[in-house]
DNA sequence: AGACATACGTTACTTGCGGTAACTGGAGTC
DNA sequence: GACTCCAGTTACCGCAAGTAACGTATGTCT
């Protein structure tokens, strides 16, 4: 057979393991929360910490390549709510609710790629270190940005301003979420529509209520 | 009992003293970012870590005490300008720009906030051990959501949706500025301008773009 | 005055993490 | 059969959070 390909096979090996390990440490993260250790992820994958490390470098780099799995796989989610072939505020409405339906089904996952950096006991080492704090965000909203750009006319300055927004309604969508994913003060369709109506202009077209405070 | 005033004055020695240990920790986090170590703190207020947490509990209790300090701090600006007797977009716009400025003048009190975990060295603690993740964001919102309900006429259902709102807006606000502080690609009167316009409904007034992708 | 409680401060320690060096055993190669 | 790579191990270092146990000045009670 292909004896002769000890490379090819060594990566092919390396990458399955690679994988496994990843998976291994998905469950050690899902389970412990973020405060997951090393150790703790070695034994889940049923070896030691000098080989994680042989893999990944650091702990930065376990976490970024744990992070860029999910975030992918959001992601793919998301181009094809943005994607979809209906009217503009269908589309926002469609993919608000892809998000925030993602993360209300798996918390833990968005607190991991949120808030790394919680949960972590007393001595242990957050998740976060490096400088990967929310990439999650930035890719999203570029993401977002190019989507605006290519099929929005927005006249001159239009780069600009669709990265401006592109980073701004992910932005409110992420706080938003966050926040109702702490207490769910109303239904996801309820947020949905709220935060649509914000993006459609509804702040600046309310009236000022009568006998306010002061003025 | 209260032999005269023996309490009393231990009382406001030892809030003294806390404040003292408060600027010394500002100061080492200002300098040494977030990734600064409990020792490093004590050094710089000239005693040991004991005395730390003889006053903050844990690191994380004095993450939440420096913390309040620069929250309360800009928290009082922001109200300032939104509570400014002027136009509502002339009031967005100031507190929006309030906000950025703030970010810009110090961005290491800014990412310290928002982002206390990066930075830290290998083997360092991050710094939001506990349940502080930028609690700021949510104080900001909840702020926000009473100034909307309070001034702005929602018609039924407004409490819902100004907190929904306020934790959106500022969420946009939070995410566009942090992009910005790191890209810089705009200057922030167009960054401030570029996202009024968005609140103000410019996303849905929009027109398609002749020739899309696809359709 | 002298014994005493109390808060302030110290040194010295434990624990547990991330990360690494140096050793070990088994596959394939000449 | 000697040689070379690997995956994997044990055993260790450095360092940070957090704690226990030990002084020491200060003002109080008898």
């Amino acid at each position: 057979m292909e004896t002769t390909t000890p490379q090819t096979d060594q990566q092919r090996s390396a990458e399955r393991r690679r994988r496994e390990l990843l998976e291994a440490a998905d469950r050690v993260v899902l389970r412990d929360g973020p405060g997951a250790s090393m150790n703790a992820i070695a034994a889940e994958a049923g070896i030691t910490k000098p080989i994680l490390y042989r893999h990944f470098g650091d702990k930065g780099g376990l976490y970024a390549a744990l992070a860029k799995r999910h975030t992918d796989a959001l992601l793919e989610s998301l181009r094809a709510a943005l994607d979809a072939p209906a009217e503009r505020r269908e589309r926002v409405e469609q993919t608000l609710d892809t998000y925030l339906a993602a993360i209300e089904a798996r918390p833990q996952v968005y607190r991991f790629l949120m808030h790394p950096s919680d949960g972590a006991a007393p001595g242990e080492q957050g998740f976060d270190v490096g400088l990967h704090s929310a990439p999650v965000l930035r890719r999203m909203g570029e993401e977002l940005a190019q989507v605006i750009e290519e099929r929005i006319d927005l006249g001159p300055g239009s780069a600009q301003l669709a990265r401006v927004w592109g980073h701004g309604i992910v932005g409110m969508m992420h706080a938003a979420g966050d926040w109702w994913l702490g207490e769910r003060p109303c239904s996801r369709a309820e947020l949905v529509s709220s935060l649509a109506d914000l993006l459609w202009g509804r702040l600046a077209a309310a009236g000022n209520r009568v006998g306010g405070p002061g003025f």
